[in-house]
DNA sequence: TAAAAAGTAAACTGATGGGTGTAGTTTAGC
DNA sequence: GCTAAACTACACCCATCAGTTTACTTTTTA
């Protein structure tokens, strides 16, 4: 028999895959000091001693983690100014996709561990959860570039954004990491896209 | 001598306080799981064994400094819609009081300790955290009124409310939540409650 | 097919930390 | 001043848990 269902990989591969996997979801679910490495090994189905095979401690699988999950979201395209397509337009695809990327599972994920963890030292935090400034800066310079174009009148970029951002996060983000709708409906997310377009153009826009 | 520098209270009354000071300062700097109820007592100048007679066990404890944080900023007064005055003015005032209990100390130590703790669970989140829900409901109630008093515009009253607080939330509070600027300056304020009041009103808005 | 690489089970170490027991000292209040 | 309540020092119990060791089996690979 070539495989009995490892269409996978190498067995070395997808033990660690489960490590991170029962990781990921011990730490989810009860966060870093409140998950032991017999825990995480027991849900990996996996020996502690393995664990320790492939991670060296707790921290560079906590590290890991992050990074994995990083990687995951790190994947969103560049967003230029089109001086082709209404400003309307463009922010709402973009306000859309920050949305996706809010109430994605792997983001969230990512949050609520790492939120949890690094609340205390800010230096980490900035470090891991700066990602949450990475999508931002592609909107800060979206803002600068139509601004420059005429077609937006923002001062400040950086407020500009984060208030973009906060018209969002505080709809769709924040009650969904702090688990009162499980996913917001397609409903809120389109009143939500809507309104703060419209809000942020009613006070940035130039009347076109 | 009739005491030597006890203007404050019986000695019991002084431990306590103590006890639960020390408590705040280590449970903010380290977190909860970080810190031993030897260094409480040791940061208290107390016996561990006091610490015990005051407080039934670490959860005990930790439970009465959210209560004492929730207490102090508890005393918001009402804010009613005023038929009398401009909205843009009570929207300005109310955002202002906003801004600074977001800016104040004593909040901003329940949030990091809170938000720590219970991040995995939602349910006592809420309880606590739900805090910050207590005086957006003053801010939905004053958008009811406006709103029914034809002075604005909006639909989803919660949405609203939601929005108003995410565009502060977004430039003041989570920024000072992660440490990166320790105390937004009165210019940043300044700013962020002007251009959040001109968004909102140019969205909700009734042109006055 | 044999050696090297990876995995397993289970007992173990060492440290930490919540919480208690005790015996003796200090403070409060009558 | 004397008693009860509160505080202290410190040893102690016990559970948890990160990480290790050992002796052995399975998988990979060349």
């Amino acid at each position: 028999m070539s495989a009995e269902h490892s269409f996978d990989a190498r067995l070395t591969d997808r033990k660690r895959a489960a490590i991170l996997a029962a990781a990921v979801k011990e730490f989810q679910a009860k966060g870093f000091d409140n998950t032991s490495m017999n825990r995480i090994a027991e849900t990996a189905e996996v020996s502690k001693r393995t664990v320790y095979n492939h991670f060296e401690s707790k921290d560079a699988l906590f590290l890991a983690i992050v990074q994995e999950l990083l990687d995951t979201t790190e994947a969103l395209p560049e967003f230029p100014f089109d001086p082709e397509r209404e400003v309307a337009d463009q922010l709402s695809e973009n306000a859309w996709r920050i949305v996706e990327l809010f109430t994605s599972d792997s983001f969230q994920g990512l949050v609520r561990v790492t939120l949890s963890r690094f609340l205390m030292s800010p230096q980490l935090a900035q470090e891991t959860i700066g990602d949450q400034k990475r999508f931002r800066v592609r909107l800060v310079r979206w803002i600068e570039q139509a601004t420059a174009a005429g077609r937006l009148k923002a001062n400040d970029h950086e407020l500009a954004a984060a208030q973009f951002c906060g018209l969002l996060e505080s709809a769709i983000f924040w009650p969904a990491v702090f688990g009162l709708e499980p996913s917001p409906s397609q409903q809120l997310k389109d009143d939500v896209v809507c309104t703060s377009v419209e809000m942020f153009l009613a006070r940035y826009g130039i009347g076109e």
